[in-house]
DNA sequence: CTGAAAGCGCTTACAG
DNA sequence: CTGAAAGCGCTTACAG
């Protein structure tokens, strides 16, 4: 869309007299301009509602000033909220993002397809593409800035906005003992992904902190779904000696885990306690409602954006590592074990 | 980011022997070029692996193909399904989308503002801004080519992709009415806005088919929340002559009723059935699964896509109205009244 | 059916 | 601290 006469970087220039490379300067805050100068471009610039356009600027700065988010459709929430987070921090900065459904399984040269024709300044990886330790280097290798969320820590060395998965676990799975629970069942997400793995460690420090060990028996490995959730619930709780307590690695697993034990003739959190991971809005309208792990998703989203632009802006940026603390809600899913 | 010596159009007007234009022409799909010339310039376009730079067409031809779309964070899952419809569409035909949190509360001016500042081509309003007939007619006044989703029959004449909320209502109770109930409830979203209206009139108008009456009792207006939900079923259930079933405007609130007839040791679907609208995820956790109906979110995104395009590369298009049509899903939560 | 010229609104690289 | 020139990679408007 075109507005009519939007005004050009020449109509300040002209107006305040100046050339428009000292123009630029200003709207750069390149520095090297006297302070009374600056001051004159920014009050015409206000004055005649200059704003500098995006296209003209990428065209000659070789930069576009919009940055690209892919993500996985696996669960809205997740990815609106990580928009969401990251859309202000850009936004506030003067970035736009164009967002890129896909799943990693295509690699890297899908999402290279969409850098090269989308021209973004750089990518926010969201898992589980940002799992594949492949892609970001092949990425990176091309010179594309990427930040990853829930990267895996062993790959390269891009930069990473984590949750501290392995702490939240703990902090989870002390709660359940603390209630006197003993056999904890563990739902995990995908088996090889890192998050279900770092969750997994977690819950064995917990339960090795109390000298208790999770029984082989007591795992069982799903995929995120609602469905996955309702198979793994009927392997653990149809066991002999069930699980008092199951761990699941999201929400949608716990809701599934929560149908099969009803379908089972157990009640929740009566005669099986469970818990969720992420508190997404499920674990409010579940029944009983969910005791759930927090993840800080849309504050990951602004981290991200805010490192992912400092390494635009300067290419000299070290990566490193971003982890944010999770909370423990506490709600109706879980309760001391029936003696 | 920029890939080291991307091919420019020079590159393939010199390789090819022909002028610049001769190439725009072919990437264009203008016409007035011999089909052998046109091919030669395919061919070593292919070859030598260029794509036309968008910062650069954005500039000369005063566009970006990109695209604005609005959204609210109300409900995940549509604006995520909404999204990547649009996105299909957009993508196949060489346009990206920038997403837009707003909440319309902000007016005009705050979306004018994001289409100056991204310099976008044309929006894509999805609800609750689409219905506010105000901020379309500004935008379009405006020059900028719209597209509503599920915008107010009775506005502006802008484009509008909807569904076609009053016949699936009827088509609901339709079915609830075949399953034997005659007393009804309705739970409404938002009173004001379009849809929570058509559905309702759909209700009645289902229920006066059969020559029964809503009476004003069993209407219950919540905001599409989950704990809207449960303060309608409440409020529903607890009259001395309670329905036998509950017509809810989304899914969310159908949880809500369901939790509350649960509060009130009422078996869903033994002595109420209920019933949503939107086939959310959340449809398939509840227990029991949800009967609702399925909207064509992800088409709609689609459709709204390919108008918006086709605004833009034709003014003189016409604004039109795109009624996709709804399915009724039976799940679970609806039986037959018990006697 | 094809092309030479001008220009979109900025920034870069250089000069002073 | 400031500016004149050149150019980013395309399209527009015009001419043939």
């Amino acid at each position: 869309m075109e507005r009519s006469k939007k005004p050009t970087i020449n109509d300040v220039a002209r107006l305040s007299g100046l050339s428009k490379k000292t123009v630029s300067r200003v709207i750069n805050n390149e520095g090297f301009v006297r302070e009374e100068t600056r001051q004159r471009v920014r009050d015409i610039a206000a004055q005649i509602g200059y704003q500098p356009d995006r296209r003209a600027r990428a065209l000659a700065a070789k930069r576009s000033f919009i940055i690209g988010l892919t993500f996985d459709n696996a669960n809205a929430s997740y990815v609106l909220d990580l928009l969401q987070g990251a859309l202000a921090e850009a936004n506030a900065r003067g970035y736009e993002i164009i967002p890129h459904p896909t799943d990693g399984a295509r690699g890297a040269g899908e999402v290279a397809d969409f850098i090269a024709r989308a021209g973004i300044d750089g990518a926010i990886l969201s898992p589980p593409m940002s799992e594949l330790g492949a892609i970001t280097a092949e990425l990176m290798s091309w010179g594309c800035p990427v930040v990853r969320i829930a990267g895996d820590d062993a790959a390269t060395p891009a930069h990473q906005v984590r949750f501290d998965d392995r702490s939240a676990a703990v902090a989870m799975t002390a709660y359940l003992i603390g209630l006197g629970h003993t056999r904890i069942g563990f739902v995990g997400g995908t088996e090889h992904q890192g998050p279900s793995r770092r969750r997994l460690a977690g819950h064995i420090d917990a339960l090795a902190a109390r000298g208790l060990a999770l029984a082989p028996e007591h795992i069982a490995w799903g995929d995120f779904t609602f469905a996955s959730g309702v198979a793994c619930g009927l392997r653990l709780l149809r066991q002999a000696g069930r699980p008092s307590a199951v761990f699941c690695c999201n929400d949608e697993m716990a809701a599934g885990v929560i149908h099969a034990a009803r379908d089972l003739g157990l009640d929740v959190p009566g005669d099986v306690s469970v818990t969720g991971f992420d508190d997404a809005p499920i674990a409010l309208q579940l029944w009983p409602t969910l005791t759930t792990i927090k993840q800080p998703v849309r504050d990951m989203g602004v981290t991200a954006a805010q490192r992912l632009i400092a390494m635009i802006e300067n290419p000299a940026t070290r990566p490193a590592v971003d982890e944010l603390r999770h909370s423990l809600i506490l709600r109706e899913s879980t309760a001391k074990p029936r003696q």
